[in-house]
DNA sequence: CTTTTAAGTGTCTTTTTTACACCAATTCAG
DNA sequence: CTGAATTGGTGTAAAAAAGACACTTAAAAG
């Protein structure tokens, strides 16, 4: 039986299988950051696995042979989130010996950030859901341990490419700017400077609009500037640092 | 047959069993990259597949499913060029699907920074040479891919961490150290804000030696203090920019 | 109309980066 | 022995970026 993509019923079975004819398995796992409530938090799923009963997973699944690694991240997120459009990158990958009970897996963590209000999670999925990753705890397989490898990854990626848009709505305040920011990165700001340095950044377009129902003196609302962005040639900048 | 380190010979047959039965193959390709005579090297072996002849390729081989990938890498190391106490890292997996010819093979690969002198080839292993990387042209599998991402990856890594200290001797004069740099970066630097940021951060020694041999004033050298290094707590420092 | 909350703004200081030019020490060629 | 060639070693000024810091303004809630 191939290494395929399985039914959650038969995987144990296919994986001792493998494991007896002395093969590798290989699957992805997606960790899918989204921003909520001024909270950092993480899509995990119901482990499947008797060994992990209770505890809390990654997003993953076995790779077909017939598809790539992004490919099969992407069909994970699908399947088991109901995701699409999201864009999913390589973080790396964790092959520790007996990290699955039942076989010998090699996985490759994918990375994303999703804004939570565009992904409402079916009722029928009540196997799945958002966690404050500051209050994560024990999680099934070395799924923390992704999941903190991928929290770093994030917080570096984060300084260097615009990612953090695609948490907000189209048009957001710098408030809602900076305090994702600030939850990403697990510190505080000075407003000014966040403001200054943005704005220095000319990727903001301003909206002419204003936040509503807010309990306070409405901010204005901006935009990304994709387009400005691309068009800006990556800066190779050269500051030896460490 | 499992997917076990395999002999040369055999390899193929074994690919081509595991792809009758649909499993996916794991492999570690090695990036080894030396420094010589002011130019970028890499470490290549000929391929020893039939679909790519006379083609260069990294150094690798299948994982056994009872090594972690990091072992794997430096078994790999060893094997094939007789080379340890190599500090590895992994940089990332690539598992297009047709990457190999005869089979689908995911392959994680790993890169390394070492003193080609301290790793004198033996005349044995003919089919392994140091290549300068901006003179390679085609390459077998996609390990042109591979190895061109590596290098990216060198070029961020180097800024950010002091790897470039294991391609000197022990004692380096300035010089050689930025030559290094522009060597890898493929930029030149201004040599004496060169200088001034290497004794800003406070972790050259001088030796109170100098160049012996050379064909003009001789520098002083210097020695890399690793344990200064590694007390200085790791800056988290804040600094969006992209 | 008072309180609360966050928006919006500017300046000064410090640090970091960049640009740039001269004299000194050694080898080599003649 | 001398001059040419080569690289070592040094400092300063200007520009850019980062960091610290306080007050006025707009809206909502009571």
């Amino acid at each position: 039986m191939p290494a395929t993509a399985a039914s959650q019923k038969n995987i144990e079975t296919i994986l001792r299988q493998m494991e007896n004819e002395g093969y590798n398995g290989i699957s992805v796992d997606c960790v899918i950051f989204g921003f909520d409530e001024d909270a950092l938090k993480v899509l995990l799923i119901k482990s499947d696995l008797k060994d992990f009963e209770g505890k809390w997973s990654l997003l993953g699944d076995l790779i077909d042979s017939k598809e790539t690694l992004d490919g099969a991240a992407y069909r994970v997120l699908k399947e088991r989130a109901g995701m699409e459009n999201v864009y999913l990158e390589q973080v790396r990958s964790f092959g520790e010996i007996n990290r699955h009970p039942a076989a010998r897996v090699i996985t490759v963590a994918y990375c994303s950030l999703v804004n939570v209000q565009h992904y409402q999670l079916t009722t029928l999925d009540n196997e799945l859901h958002w966690h404050t990753v500051r209050h994560i705890g024990e999680m099934a397989f070395d799924h923390k341990q992704i999941m903190d490898a991928c929290y770093e990854w994030l917080q570096k990626r984060i300084q260097e490419h615009p990612l953090g848009f695609s948490l907000l709505p189209k048009q957001f305040s710098l408030r809602e700017l900076q305090n994702l920011y600030e939850a990403i990165l697990g510190v505080k700001l000075d407003r000014r400077n966040f403001r200054k340095k943005f704005f220095s950044m000319d990727l903001l377009e301003d909206t002419g609009e204003y936040e509503a129902d807010v309990p306070h003196r409405p901010g204005k609302l901006y935009k990304f500037n994709y387009e400005k962005y691309q068009l800006k040639e990556r800066k190779k900048w050269f500051g030896i640092d460490f």
